[in-house]
Parts: C-alpha cells; sequence; structure tokens
DNA sequence: ATTGTAATATTTAACAGATAAATAACTTAG
DNA sequence: CTAAGTTATTTATCTGTTAAATATTACAAT
C-alpha cells in the first residue's frame, strides 16, 4: 500500500500528483489539468491516470466529477494518518507548526499506550520493548542507529497497547518521526535519554499503568517544550 | 471520497468489495478473485475493477502483484482512521472490544483536545461549541436529535483545538460514534449529561487547559466504565 | 429585460480488446 | 537432485469507443 516512487507507473504517478497537490501547485477547491490533459503532461495512459486520480480520491485529497473535472479537496478532506499523504506532507513542507501538531498527538496518545501496555503487555510485547532499548543502548556507542533504536521502542510500545487504533499509529509515528527528525537537532540520544526510556519499561513491566502513563507524558512534555522555545 | 454505496460504479464495488473483506468474505493472506473473475462476479468492466483494486490499495486493504493475484493485508496494514473503512467495519463487525479501542482513543485525544481549544480556540468557536450545546439541551426536550447533538458538541471541540491531526480526527469520530450508538443503550442524554458538557464549555471558554483537559476526561472514563462492566 | 427551457459541448465513467511485463510453476539437461 | 531455462498465468499498460453527467450557451416566451 505505500506508494514508493517505484513500484509501478500508477503508484508513480500517484506520488507525483499527491506530492504535487500537497505543495500547492494544485491549489484547493481549484482543479487538476482534465484526465486527458494530465495523460499529456505526465506521458502515461488513460487507465494509468484514472488509477492514479482514484487512489488519491481514496486518500480524500482530491474528487472528481463528469464535466466539473478533477478538484482538490479542502485539506481537512485529507487523510492525514495515511502514511503516503503525511509522508508527501512531510517531505516537502516541514513546517515547525505541523512538527507542533503532529508531537501534540503524541503526547496525548503515547501515554495511554503506554498505561494500556502496562495493564495488557504479553511476554513476547515486554520483550520487544526491552530489545529496543538495548538498541538504544548500543546507538549510544555507536553501535547502532539511535533514530531507529529510538522509534523501534516508541511503536513497540504502541504494538503492546493491545489497541487496534493505537497500534495503526505505529506508521504514523515511525513515518513522521523519520522525516522530521531532520529539522529538529535530536536526532543523537541526548544526556539521560536511554535512562529515562529504561524507566519508562520497568513502569510497564511492574504493571503499573499510571506511573508509565506518566513516565512517557515527561518525554513528550520535554519535547513540545523544546518545539515551543524554537517556535 | 466517501465511498457511500451510491456515487457511481466504481465507489459502488469498492464498497462491496471494502465490506466484503473486513466481514472475512476474503480472509487475510488468502487472495481475491483474480481481476477476470472479479469481473465476472460482480459484472462489472475490467477498468471499473482495477480502479475498485487500486481505492481499496490506497486504503491498506489489499496489494495486487502480477501473477501473485490480489491479497488481503494484514489488518494491521488497514486504514483504520479512514472513515469509510472504518464504517465497513462497524457496520458489520462491531464488537464491544472494538468499541472500547474506539473509546479508549477518545479518552486519550478529546480531553488533550479540550485543553488545546481551551488555549487556542477562536471566538468563533467557542460559538460553535455553544451553540452544540445549546442543541443539547432542546434534545432533552426532544426538539433535536440527541446524537446529532451530543456528536457535534464533541467535534466542535476538536475543531476548535486548532491541530489538524486531531481536526481531522473528527470524521472518524463522528463516523464511529453514529454507527457504535446502536450498540449502546447511551442513545438518549442520560441526567446530567448536559450540565456536565456545559462544565466542560465553561473551562474552555475561561482559557483554562487543565480543568478543560480534566472535565472532558471525567465523562469519557465513565463511558469507559460503561463498557467494561458490559464486557 | 428576465426567466425558463432546450440544445450543445465538455468531461469523467464505463466497456472492450490487445500487447507488455512480472513471476510462479513446470520442465529438462546435467 | 539441482540449476537453468521454458511456459503459463496474472496484473500492468495502452488505445479506441460509447455512455452518462453537467456546465455553458442559445433561444423562446412573457
Amino acid at each position: 500500500m505505500n506508494t514508493s516512487p517505484k513500484h509501478n507507473l500508477t503508484y508513480q504517478l500517484t506520488h507525483d500528483l499527491g506530492t504535487a497537490i500537497v505543495t500547492g501547485k494544485y491549489k484547493v477547491g481549484e482543479g487538476l489539468p482534465t484526465e486527458a490533459n494530465l495523460c499529456v503532461e505526465y506521458d502515461v495512459s488513460r487507465s494509468a491516470t484514472r488509477e492514479a486520480v482514484k487512489m488519491l480520491s481514496a486518500k480524500g485529497l482530491i474528487a472528481s466529477r463528469p464535466k466539473k473535472g478533477i478538484r482538490v479537496l479542502p485539506e481537512n478532506n485529507w487523510n492525514m494518518f495515511d502514511t503516503d499523504v503525511l509522508g508527501w506532507i512531510l517531505s516537502s513542507n516541514p513546517s515547525l507548526a505541523l512538527l507542533k501538531s503532529f508531537t501534540e498527538v503524541r503526547s496525548a496518545i503515547e501515554p495511554k499506550a503506554a498505561a494500556l501496555a502496562a495493564t495488557n503487555a504479553t511476554f513476547e510485547q515486554l520483550e520487544a520493548i526491552e530489545q529496543a532499548l538495548e538498541r538504544m543502548k548500543l546507538a549510544e556507542s555507536g553501535r547502532d542507529d539511535p533514530l531507529d533504536a529510538d522509534i523501534d521502542f516508541h511503536t513497540s510500545v504502541l504494538k503492546a497497547s493491545g489497541n487496534i487504533f493505537i497500534i495503526q499509529l505505529s506508521e504514523f509515528i515511525s513515518t513522521a518521526l523519520r522525516v522530521s527528525i531532520r529539522y529538529t537537532n535530536k536526532a543523537k540520544g541526548e544526556a539521560g535519554d536511554v535512562e529515562k526510556h529504561a524507566h519508562i519499561l520497568e513502569t510497564i513491566k511492574s504493571r503499573n499503568p499510571e506511573k508509565a502513563h506518566d513516565a512517557v507524558k515527561t518525554i513528550l512534555d520535554e519535547a513540545l517544550d523544546l518545539i515551543n522555545a524554537n517556535l
């Protein structure tokens, strides 16, 4: 389901048009070129064009009607939790305001996820979190990637929540963290970072939802403060 | 972007196939019929079939590759925050466990949204919340629909948060509330319901994020308790 | 002049058929 | 028995045609 630039022609065109839309090349409310003109401009067949239009329609970016043409829908119709859409936006228009909104969502969801994990996590899920923590320790001495390890830790907690909607957000948060990290200086783990994450794991393992909630909330509130300071 | 049964043939087929997938007619990992067979079974042309397949691919339900056929992806790939996908699932498989997960997400997001609204809401947004509260009062005496009024209130708060991701969740929460309400008995506003919502509005208007947060959290924790009692 | 209706043109929707590309399954040589 | 090559199946892509929807224009009636 991931529209990486490759894969096939339809996905490539979906990616190109999606990016063009979120960057404002085609304005909201305005129309895209007609189906026929898109074929000419992007040098693809009508079937590929129509399939790409349908994929973008499915993601809430556009709507097409006979004679009305293909129009860009208002942003609040865009499915921001679709990793393609989010990726297109973050790759091209990574505003700090958006990063702030993203972190606000994390600060709402992740503490709850940790609390649920403290209640519900299976042994295997606890082990997954523990292994991610080991990766963070390795990353401290350069033997693993700090960003990958950090993402691994947080998504492992989300997955341990047992809540299907929160689990879904793993991809969302992973995508956003991976892209947005370029625009914050928090690539390297800061001093005490591993310790804080180790504390989160402990609260989850000790089956203490409240403390797990607070432990995660603490580090996310710090991240929010950092963003607000730079805004 | 909403695949209501009508609209056109492609959307109709998308709706039918999407429903068939989430109800398990086509199993995860297993294949759907081939493109050619889908054309026969649903009596539509190949282009309509392919466009529907592409829409479902865009929503993370399926993936298609030459010779491999069209396969149902694991559920964690499904875009649960897509209102179509959510609607298909809730309309057909409205488990109480899913309702619980949904309410857990609400209990994470909505208090944060109220806190943000207390900080950021414009005058117009405050008025929208206030008008929704008026609707709830009218509904008490049967002069408006209690469910519509309740949804209006909660989505108005979400929209007042000023957070684009949270605003996106308005549709998600609205869809889920509208469908799931059939499976809880909370159709009619309970005693004190309007008062509690009035209190939420007050805390937001008085620009008190903490109190707004807690006021919303209170009523959602009550909803969660109600679900847990019936589970 | 205005308003309602009909004709027209444009655009997406839908169908059909052919060729290309990808790849799973099979065959055969060693 | 293994590896390389062949075959068959399935989606991908292109092209052409007809149908349906609808915005725009033209026109007639009052």
